[in-house]
DNA sequence: GAGCACTGC
């Protein structure tokens, strides 16, 4: 028999395992071969395929059945193929994330009967990461040690980008993106397996998917579902799908990080810090030194202090290459904590960022003071906050781990023993709990999801959460009385956005000014695009006047529109925004938001159009549009106190001060209210009262309006406009 | 007078 040396994979020509000895002996390779042994249990897809492997795969394969997971292959594939549900801890450098989705893969097309193959039943891999950059990394590390072509056999999809084809059996993916498939697939029948990687870090969309993977087990009984942690909140996941789901650890392999802790609990931790660090910088070897702290103004200042402390110490220790890094710091500087520093200890001054997403080589001792600023979102409120908080002990053994990726390191720990015993939370509060629900309710909603407050929650939200979400999307026409999906609400949650830009994207044909409004809303989903430099550098003044330049008199939605076009006029130069001081990746990012809206919106038929701009109109039209999505979030200004107070809770917040609105209108729209150093509402547009009677009357009615000043000026205008009706009836 | 980190056909 023939071996058809082809390079691709096609996917009906997979091969049972019954046919499997047949297809292993070509007379041509032979099974004694040296090559042909290592085969036997190298990728599946040349084993397949007969196709002989590179002299550099050799080193691939040897390379990772080093791999901790490899030592617990068997028990692994076992218990899959007893159980539908499997949980596996993984410690770092475990290699689950690599090599157990390929472990699946075989197991299933082992398992694949001839009379599946002749069926040729598609099976699909899928595998979640939280993070865009893992799936694309990932799945490229992958393809190589199966040594078939990335997007083919082995792909991943992410938001933009789809490298998967219809050959593909094992696809890398976010979580939010399996969720939006799961919207028009809610069996999720185009997977025979899924794997929830990181399970961990308890994302939104993760933490959905649990409960909607729940529900598909039952009525799917052939797939199956893998759920991988890092931690041992694992037993929580195994109780979860009702303690049957075996659970399997693998250790890690890191290099030893030797932990210290305080004596006594410090009252300064970035003081503390400072120290720490120098005093590492002066009595340790070689290596480089990570300190993680919480924001950017912490991190500036710690860093001035570090450089000048080391600098004091003159010629009796060594030299420093100090480097800040947090993801608002303009793109070339972030760049600095991955270029060598030879002949200096490169100290890297870290928010979070550091302890998940970005992976510093050369790393041997980390400062850890304990503390996060994290989003807390508090349904009271309506707002979020961001908070100094404790760590928890997952994520200080996840920050202790960066000091093991290349050689034994050391861990300080800021904090005594016993309070990492006692005071920290074993895990974070995963994200569910600490945020606003408006969009996951639509998604929810989409997926067929009838009763959102009795939802099979591994970590159920607070009911005043659920409550003002409920509200939010009641007002905003999504849902109706009985909470289903309006006709609205369907079309809402087509968008990946939050629902009132939705809401303001949707009805902006009816204001004739939708290609604004999509500009706007797609500005509005992307990082913030004014690049300013730190506090001290010379470039910040220049960067505030460019600011200045782009600015808009009625506020900051119209000024992120003049940039849209400024960005587009001048041909989308890299060098143009460096120069403007516009965050050139955050404007990409907004161009390919807008095509993805667009696509949407052509899909329901909604309407592409604008006002003439030479209209007056034209500005009015764009302010009206934004209002009648985002009509709940309007602050009026207090005449009494010169505060402006939010509509309906009263809450005083202020202008954020990077708004480019210099004076204080008596009526405003904002995009969001965030609690700081005092609660303030960021992009900010000037508005009339008189738009709130006719855009939102539902919600502007006087009943069940608190008492405030603001409810005065409204029944003046209500009076108003009732006389004014009652003198056009006169005339007529 | 000021921003932890992610994500979405």
């Amino acid at each position: 028999m023939a071996i058809e040396r082809k390079r691709k994979l096609d996917v009906s020509s997979i091969v049972p395992a019954s046919k499997l000895a047949k297809v292993a002996a070509p007379p041509n390779v032979g099974a004694a071969s040296p090559m042909f042994a290592d085969q036997a249990s190298g990728s599946i897809f040349n084993r397949w395929n007969g196709k002989p492997y590179s002299q550099n795969f050799h080193h691939i394969l040897d390379k990772r059945k080093t791999l901790p997971v490899w030592q617990h292959k068997e028990e692994i594939l076992d218990a899959l193929k007893k159980n539908q549900v499997l949980v596996l801890v993984g410690e770092t450098g475990s290699g689950k994330t690599t090599q157990i989705p390929q472990f699946v893969l075989e197991m299933m097309m082992v398992e694949t009967t001839p009379s599946d193959d002749k069926r040729r039943k598609k099976m699909m891999v899928g595998c979640t990461q939280p993070r865009r950059v893992a799936a694309m990394s990932v799945s490229q590390r992958v393809a190589e040690e199966m040594d078939v072509t990335l997007g083919e056999e082995v792909g991943y999809t992410i938001r933009f980008e789809d490298k998967s084809s219809p050959n593909t059996v094992l696809n890398y993916l976010t979580d939010g993106m399996l969720l939006r498939e799961a919207m028009t697939d809610p069996l999720l029948k185009s997977y025979s397996a899924i794997i929830l990687d990181e399970a961990h870090e308890r994302t939104v969309a993760t933490d959905i998917l649990f409960g909607l993977l729940k529900q598909v087990l039952r009525s799917r009984p052939d797939l199956k579902v893998v759920v991988m942690s890092a931690t041992l909140e694992a037993e929580k996941f195994q109780g979860y799908f009702g303690g049957e789901a075996p659970l399997i650890k693998v250790p890690g392999r890191l290099h030893d990080v030797e932990v210290f802790y305080t004596a006594e609990s410090q009252r300064d931790y970035v003081e503390a810090a400072i120290q720490t660090v120098v005093q590492v910088h002066m009595c340790e070897g070689p290596g480089d030194v990570l300190l993680f702290l919480t924001g950017e103004e912490e991190i500036e200042d710690a860093c001035r202090n570090i450089a000048k402390e080391i600098g004091n110490l003159g010629g009796q220790v060594g030299p420093a290459t100090i480097i800040p890094l947090y993801s608002t710091l303009p793109p070339a500087l972030q760049q600095k904590v991955f270029e060598p520093a030879p002949g200096t200890r490169k100290i890297v001054v870290s928010t979070n960022i550091a302890e998940t997403s970005l992976t510093i080589d050369g790393i041997v001792y980390v400062v850890d003071p304990g503390f996060v600023k994290r989003k807390v979102y508090d349904p009271r409120v309506g707002a979020e906050s961001l908070q100094v908080t404790p760590i928890s002990k997952a994520s200080a053994e996840q920050r202790k781990g960066r000091a093991g990726r290349t050689a034994p390191g050391k861990c300080y720990r800021l904090y005594t023993e016993k309070s990492f015993d006692k005071d920290l939370q074993s895990q974070t509060d995963p994200e569910i709990v600490r945020s606003n629900l408006g969009t996951t309710f639509l998604t929810m909603k989409k997926l067929g999801i009838d009763d959102l407050v009795h939802f099979d929650y591994m970590d159920p939200p607070a009911p005043k959460t659920l409550e003002r979400a409920l509200e939010m999307l009641y007002y905003l026409g999504a849902m109706d009385d009985e909470g289903n999906l309006t006709k609205l609400g369907q079309i809402m949650s087509e968008f990946p956005l939050d629902p009132q830009t939705a809401k303001t994207l949707i009805v902006s044909p009816e204001f004739n000014c939708s290609n604004e409004i999509l500009s706007i809303c797609a500005m509005l989903s992307v990082p913030n695009c004014f690049v300013r430099p730190p506090k001290g550098e010379a470039r910040r003044k220049a960067a505030d006047e460019a600011k200045a330049r782009f600015a808009h008199i009625e506020g900051d939605h119209l000024t992120l529109l003049n940039i849209y076009h400024a960005f587009k006029l001048n041909n989308e130069d890299p060098s143009w925004c460096y120069e403007n001081f516009i965050n050139y990746k955050a404007m990409k990012s907004a161009d390919n938001v807008r095509q993805q809206l667009a696509r949407i919106m052509s899909r329901y038929n909604l309407r592409m159009c604008s006002t003439e701009f030479g209209s007056r109109d034209y500005y009015v039209n764009i302010r009206k549009a934004i209002l009648a999505g985002c009509f709940m979030q309007v602050a009026h200004l207090e005449r009494s106190t010169g505060h402006y107070l939010t509509v309906k809770d009263n809450q005083v917040v202020h202008l954020h001060p990077s708004t480019c609105l210099d004076h204080n209108p008596q009526w405003v729209v904002y995009n969001e209210c965030v609690v700081t150093s005092r609660s303030f509402i960021r992009t900010t547009t000037d508005i009339r009262g008189e738009w709130l009677l006719d855009i939102a009357p539902h919600f502007y009615e006087m009943e069940n309006f608190p008492e405030c000043e603001a409810k005065r000026v409204l029944k003046t205008l209500y009076k108003k406009r009732g006389r004014e009706m009652e003198k056009s009836k006169n005339r007529r």
